[in-house]
DNA sequence: GCCCTTTAGCAACAGCGTTGCTTAAGTGGG
DNA sequence: CCCACTTAAGCAACGCTGTTGCTAAAGGGC
């Protein structure tokens, strides 16, 4: 219980909905297994009978239910609980220039729905918003059955945004998107909650999510080279969601001239090799940057993701992780900062978007 | 309310604490002037009742008090409340190479005492910490009259350690520190509790602590170059105390060799700079670093201190912003991320080290 | 089959912030 | 000057939280 909610005091409600989403949150992580209400409350620290009255009010609501018996250990078995996955779901959709992907998970960020087709931004945001709401209307209307409420809809795009207001700010190539309020036009538009964020910060939730704890740096290497920062479980947006430019760190001063304007940036070294050809100047140097971001962080992880690291992963992995090492050589740390690829693959940012609504249910912040 | 606390649960215990810390917090930021029952309210969403139960528990503790009125706006006039200085004090320890600073501070952070006086590290850690203890118990016992409660010894120290275990991993020159218990043994020989952290994360938290909000960082050009890093308003520690390893971030590819065997660090950069004269090139290398950090982390603000900074303050502030400037020119940013001189001057760290026991007290996390 | 161990729930409880109302302490109009 | 009005702060009762104490349920081992 810590104070990250803008200085917010806490009442009996709050203690209440705090303590269910850890609950949820540990449910999770046990997936279909389960976990028995005795190692919730270790793990929480709080007593079993109040394990046992939150678990009985998640009951009731739907989203926990039992899951069979785990062996004796001398005495009644312990009952497990898990996640009720289809009380749940939320569509998360991942918009580029020309493509769009759009998936539907339910509670547990299983997929149970994905659709793809062509996008195009230049269009205008009229065209935009309507495809990208049939395209979310015929995901939730195609799966068959009942189906749990949908919590709302993950937006990710790439460039430079507004998280918190939901706007975009700059649109590479597209001016006309200046300032647009993607957010609420789409939530008008489709009747329920739209919350908007950077592919790499969705991405970046997505693996959070999946498991991979601590502090990690999700590095993008597509396009353009972007990061996505995860500190201590929750993604580090910064005041105006402009954390994560990994791109435009200069490591070259005086170096070759960047798109942005700037010289020495790592995009226009690392990008520049990959188009020479040269795969491991180009792993060098996004090591080099990764290096930079590991010492003024202390993450513990590095994680590689993109078109480009897709050609090559073993080549990328081995060229990044050998200046991670030698870093750590003359650091005398005990262990190198391993680096790996992200996994998710294509569809990693759309099932990331679509965390974006189902995060705040499992206690994850959303700052 | 939210989940840093190691995932643990709440209890109404954990509430009535965390509101506490709440309201201490707003009113040591109040200062001396107070800030009144409805204002607080407001502040944190409670209900005023519940306010007043709150700080009437403080009152009783001897924590808080009633300091005046304010002017009526047509009815009874709110009452003031503000801190009791003196119910509590803690010590700021900053140990350099040669040089020991101690303060003892009140509960607002204001300094009551202070001293100064030679060290040498290399005389052993047993002399060192027999020096430091004498100090503060100097320090305690100079103080005349009625002392509340001394809460503990903040010990902030340059070179890699352990924040979490209070151990020393390195100090630089000195092999024979390696991996000792500094927080341990000291707490031992004075019998009170101890924290140990890096000299910039303690000078960061006592710039969090004045006022500086949102996310901010602290750049230290000394001996060394290093950052302490205010994100969210706490210090971005890192998984093992290593955050804020700003000087041997590279951005000089294949640059000149520093002192950590790598090449192109921006501490060999700025201080072979500072060395040749060249005030303005370490100026635009360290604007250049500062640059980098902003676009990764996005925070709102640059502080500059350090004994290189103090000789020439309007150079630096001038050559980092003039970076910065450009940096938000070229992403059509409506205003540039700030550039000032950190208060505190030569005894910031040793305030902010006595931060690292009043903290907690506040609600600001340890991590 | 009985005893023991372990799990889960029921009931009573202390303590949290909230709600409804009362008292305190000012201002300002007639 | 006094009275009506406004605003602040506290008292009492309340709903709800997790906790404590105890009981019932359910399996294993001798």
């Amino acid at each position: 219980m810590n104070r990250t909610n803008g200085g917010g005091g806490a009442n009996l409600y709050a203690l209440r909905g705090y303590n269910a989403a850890l609950m949820l949150d540990l449910l999770r992580s046990a997936g279909r297994a389960g976990i028995s209400r005795l190692e919730l409350a270790e793990r929480t620290g709080l007593t079993p009978q109040a394990v046992s009255k939150i678990t009985a009010r998640l009951r009731d609501d739907g989203l926990v239910a039992e899951a069979g018996r785990q062996a004796s250990t001398g005495g009644k078995p312990r009952t497990s609980l898990r996640l009720v996955p289809e009380a749940g779901h939320a569509v998360g959709l991942h918009l580029e220039r020309d493509e769009l992907r759009a998936v539907l998970v339910d509670l547990t960020g299983a997929v149970v729905g994905e659709r793809r087709g062509p996008l195009d931004l230049g269009a205008g945001s009229e065209a935009v918003v309507e495809v990208a709401a049939r395209e979310v209307e015929g995901l939730v209307g195609g799966v068959d059955g009942e189906l749990g409420a949908v919590l709302g809809v993950g937006v990710a795009m790439p460039g430079p945004l507004d998280h918190t207001h939901g706007v975009l700010h700059r649109v590479t190539g597209f001016p006309e998107w200046d300032g647009f309020p993607l957010r609420d036009a789409l939530a008008r538009r489709l009747g329920m909650p739209v919350v908007l964020d950077k592919d790499t910060n969705a991405a970046a939730l997505g693996l959070a999510v999946e498991g991979e704890v601590g502090s990690f740096a999700y590095l993008h290497l597509g396009t353009g080279l972007g990061a996505g920062l995860v500190l201590g479980g929750a993604v580090h947006r910064g005041a105006h969601t402009g954390a994560g430019e990994f791109g435009h760190q200069v490591i070259q001063l005086d170096g070759p001239v960047c798109s942005c304007g700037d010289r020495g940036c790592i995009e226009v070294l690392c990008l520049g090799a990959v188009a020479r050809g040269d795969v491991d100047e180009a792993a060098r140097v996004l090591g080099a940057g990764a290096a930079n971001l590991v010492g003024l962080l202390d993450i513990d992880l590095v994680l590689l993701g993109g078109r480009i690291v897709a050609a090559e992963p073993e080549r990328f992995v081995r060229g990044v992780g050998a200046v991670l090492d030698a870093r750590a050589q003359r650091e005398g740390a005990s262990s190198p900062v391993p680096v790996r690829v992200a996994s998710g693959g294509e569809w990693g940012v759309a099932e990331g978007a679509a965390q974006l609504l189902l995060a705040p249910l499992f206690g994850r912040a959303e700052d």
